[in-house]
DNA sequence: CCACATGTTGGTCGAGCGTCCAAGACACCG
DNA sequence: CGGTGTCTTGGACGCTCGACCAACATGTGG
């Protein structure tokens, strides 16, 4: 095999296990699935990790960050009123449900393997607080934008949005009803629409 | 060990197995920690089940039918208006929630191992058209006995009663914020009543 | 009382798992 | 050139898992 710094043999290990997580399930991300994935003897893993709990820990990380980036990515549009820029939000979310489900699966089942893991709490609420931060920050600057002030306080609307999103994406994981998923989508679209005050 | 019936010990190993997996996760579930819960031999594990697939697919179906009724209870109460039937309906399945969190987990593992194991699909999306069913017809024997209608289609609005209820959970299970999940679920809850239409 | 069905038990098998290690290959620096 | 630190590799360990089975115990019906 070609040499090559730890440090980058540890990342291409971290992209091998999330290609498998996402294709076959956290469970059968196995230290020989994952070192077979990416195409590399089995001594290799336990040189670049301690164990396999810290290569989940660094999956688990970056998995959150890269879907709060993605989720950042989403809002970015301007120059919309608030209606359309709420309802292309939630629907450019959508596609991403549906272009690639296997990670928002991955996501929920490394929460509630974290969850059930002694030590690993933390990262389930860390990853949590950081969806929640993200949608607060894009009903601020969404609020903020359109001249308005939300008539509930963020924290709460920003896990009523959280809980909408997830809720949907989980029961359209089980049964892959679209067209009443992004109904739902719209209908919550529409609720947050009538939460707007006049601007303080 | 006293002579049973195959049924009988059938029935105290399920019971077993879901006492093990509230406790320790549906992972921990293997069959010695089973027959060990239950306080039996290993062997007998395998003659009440042809494999640990097929006492999983029971506690499945079980674990969905018992919650689906729990649910059907909560909305017994008659005599009230619309309003604050639907909030107190609400806040009994928060209470639930938070009075043994173990079991809904349990439903969430369960629905991720489904959709991961070939030929388990189908029960993932039964157990989700079981709780649209239930939410249908809460919504609908409300609707009735206040004499209105809802202003959007009941399935549309089931799906977005579970998403809410699911979502709000899932988030609660990681970060335990009890005072903001119980505002999304009032705030829900007022939302709600402004999908209410004269009866026709 | 025998025969047959049903239930009980402890041990064992092979597979897969995370982890570890010794021995070697390679690169860089004094 | 020799030495030192970094990386590579295949195999091995101890363990847990689901599954299986032969031998035995117990109940039941003729």
């Amino acid at each position: 095999m070609a040499r090559m710094a730890a440090k980058d043999r540890r990342e291409e290990l971290i992209a091998a296990a999330i290609r498998v997580m996402v294709r076959d399930g956290v469970t059968k991300a196995t230290t020989r699935a994952i070192v077979g994935e990416a195409d590399m003897p089995l001594g290799v893993f336990h040189y670049c990790f301690h164990s396999r709990e810290e290569l989940l820990q660094e999956v688990i990380t970056r998995l959150t960050d890269s879907s709060v980036a993605k989720a950042r990515d989403v809002f970015a549009a301007e120059g919309d009123d608030l209606g359309t820029r709420v309802t292309k939000t939630l629907f450019t979310f959508w596609e991403g449900v549906e272009l690639s489900p296997g990670e928002h699966q991955v996501g929920y089942e490394l929460t509630h393997y974290a969850l059930r893991q002694a030590g690993f709490e933390e990262l389930a609420r860390r990853q949590y607080d950081h969806y929640l931060e993200v949608h607060q920050e894009f009903l601020l600057k969404a609020a903020e934008s359109a001249g308005i002030r939300w008539t509930v306080p963020l924290p709460v609307l920003a896990r009523y949005l959280n809980a909408v999103l997830d809720g949907v994406t989980l029961c359209w994981l089980a049964d892959r009803n679209s067209d009443h998923s992004r109904e739902v989508l719209r209908l919550a679209g529409e609720h947050l629409m009538t939460l707007v005050g006049e601007d303080d």
